[in-house]
DNA sequence: GAAATATATGACAGCGCTTTCAATATCGGA
DNA sequence: TCCGATATTGAAAGCGCTGTCATATATTTC
């Protein structure tokens, strides 16, 4: 695996130039050099500028490696998702990948599949290459696992309510996401509402479910159990809980799915039993994916700005990792209205 | 930054145990740690024992910092994607992520966002990270510049064909693709077959054009450029796509988008025309994303195996990184007929 | 003007691991 | 029985960078 590094006239190789070299071009010690690359002392105008002219010519580029075996530091933050191609996860990614490039670190991504056993897992991995922070998406991991990594790096983590020195949490009002859902069908004149849920049990969906319920109840409609099916967020699930609550024989006017994906799913489902989506049932989705806005018809939905949540966790990061508090407030939810909901006939 | 790292009862927080200190509980050299760990060199049983017996008492895992900064590997390597949260990518990234991690290396993922320039800087930020290998997920990036770049990595990349040392290339038939897509159209009764092509100059759009327009041709059914919208591989452009052609007046019974996005995208015009598909017009796309089965109507489309696509990108990478020569082949392109076509009335 | 205090710089010891290189031990054959 | 060949092992030198400590010079103070 030995591959000779030679200079071809033209290739554009950048050949690596070492922070000793760059010192001796500039006739100074590595620690001066170091010290201009870190800021970590004052060093004379003339050196400076001789370094900084050396840095130039050899195209030098401080190895992250070498920089975090010996500070400590790798300019790298793991980040620990779910599933790397998630629809919805993937907007947050990009937001995080977007944030932490311009500030010179790297996000190194973890897939944990909904599984607190290999969430553990990658931030095994992430620890053993010495990243500087964690930031973890949702997930199952415990809270105190959570609080015991924030012991060790600093940590950030989205969907949930949490306080530990070392960490700092970003939470999408889930509660309020859904009541919103929930009452723009309200006010559409529906009263039989269905609610598919996200898995019972994840902090998300049990939040979501609760708006769905509180408005409901607060419209002084009784809350009707048989009217909410359980779903896994995805599209199939989606479909099977439309099939139940055909099935089952329950009457409704409305559904309102704790995500896009599984309002995808129930539109299909609808469909295919010959309900039209809104002219027989209307249907209101959660996240605003990307695909939302043109899946037919298209889907009205809570906004979840994913990308700007990605951008706020990596900002919040980034906060951590120069030892200061973040205070960084994630926006409020907003319904997007568009063709998959309307008034009651 | 500096933050103590206590053990506390009932936290699992692996402390860090060093090589060194494995070395010197076993009673053996670091040496002999570390060939016992890399399979350099053969070690006698009893060594290997003990030395077996201190990695598990100490839960040892190797620094991948230090071993990086050592033996120049670093256990990860880079993938230049386009954007990370792409719905077609991210079934590549997934599955390249999955075999990666199996064999232990961990992906570093960067989006170049199709852009050259920003991909080649990519490939620096890579590089400086010491990556062992380089994928590369299309992109606009030169020959020339991965021919040069695999000098002195080894290089997949998806999307060309391109032979070079230390470089392997894994292309996807679009043109038959393509073919087989219209074919099926064709085969349906289909004579006017609009097709919405991806960016010219993108070597699978142009590739995917030729295999309309060869299919076309092969049915005796002259080639009509009016019939011919350009698209650039998104929703919104597939849906202007439509309006071009329904505002041209031109008359098509079916329309191929050369992917999914567009398709999504193309569908929901139409819709809005009054045009319903498959009734009035019949429609395929090309990719079968995850949420091609879920659209309304489930779309026909070309099945491109993402996931497939990334662990057969890693798995050569992986044998490359053994010094071998890899030995795959991608699999054919295959028709997945959904609802969004149907026979000419 | 000497002592005390800053200020700028270099020397050097690692970070945790790999990898020669040399040393010791073991074995076979003459 | 003795010599060269072979198998194991350890010592030590880095990989490229950071950070501590000490040195040398500059500045201040009484």
């Amino acid at each position: 695996m030995k591959i000779k590094t030679s200079v071809r006239a033209g290739a554009r190789i950048p050949q690596k130039a070492t922070l000793g070299m760059v010192a001796a071009a500039a006739g100074v010690s590595p620690s001066t050099v170091s010290r201009i690359l870190n800021g970590t002392a004052v060093v004379s105008p003339e050196k400076r500028a001789e370094v900084d002219k050396a840095i130039a010519e050899l195209g030098f580029i401080p190895n992250p490696v070498a920089r975090g075996l010996a500070g400590g530091r790798t300019l790298s933050v793991g980040v620990v998702t779910q599933s790397i191609d998630s629809p919805f996860y993937g907007g947050a990614l990009s937001g995080i990948e977007d944030v932490l490039g311009m500030a010179g670190y790297s996000p190194l991504f973890v897939s944990g599949h909904w599984d607190a056993a290999e969430e553990a897992r990658c931030i095994n991995v992430l620890r053993s290459r010495c990243v500087d922070g964690i930031i973890v998406l949702t997930g199952r991991l415990s809270d105190q696992a959570l609080r015991a990594c924030a012991k060790t790096l600093p940590v950030v983590v989205t969907g949930r309510n949490l306080k530990a020195p070392g960490l700092f949490s970003l939470n999408f009002d889930n509660f309020e996401g859904a009541r919103l859902a929930t009452q723009h069908l309200l006010d559409l004149g529906h009263q039989r509402i269905a609610f598919i849920t996200g898995e019972p049990g994840h902090p998300d969906a049990d939040e979501r479910l609760r708006g769905y319920r509180t408005a409901i109840e607060a419209a002084s409609i009784a809350f009707d159990p048989a009217l909410v099916v359980p779903g896994q967020y995805h599209e199939a699930s989606g479909m099977k809980a439309v099939e139940s609550l055909l099935h089952s024989g329950a009457s409704f006017t409305a559904i309102f799915a704790a995500n896009d994906q599984m309002a995808f799913g129930a539109a299909l489902a609808l469909d295919r039993h010959g309900l039209h989506v809104p002219v027989d049932v209307s249907l209101v989705g959660f996240d605003d994916l990307a695909a939302a806005a043109y899946s037919i018809p298209p889907l009205s939905t809570i906004h979840q700005p994913s990308v700007e949540l990605g951008r706020l966790a990596a900002s919040a990061m980034l906060q951590l990792l120069v030892g200061k508090k973040p205070t960084i407030a994630m926006p409020v939810p907003s319904l997007v209205a568009r063709s998959s909901s309307r008034a009651l006939a």
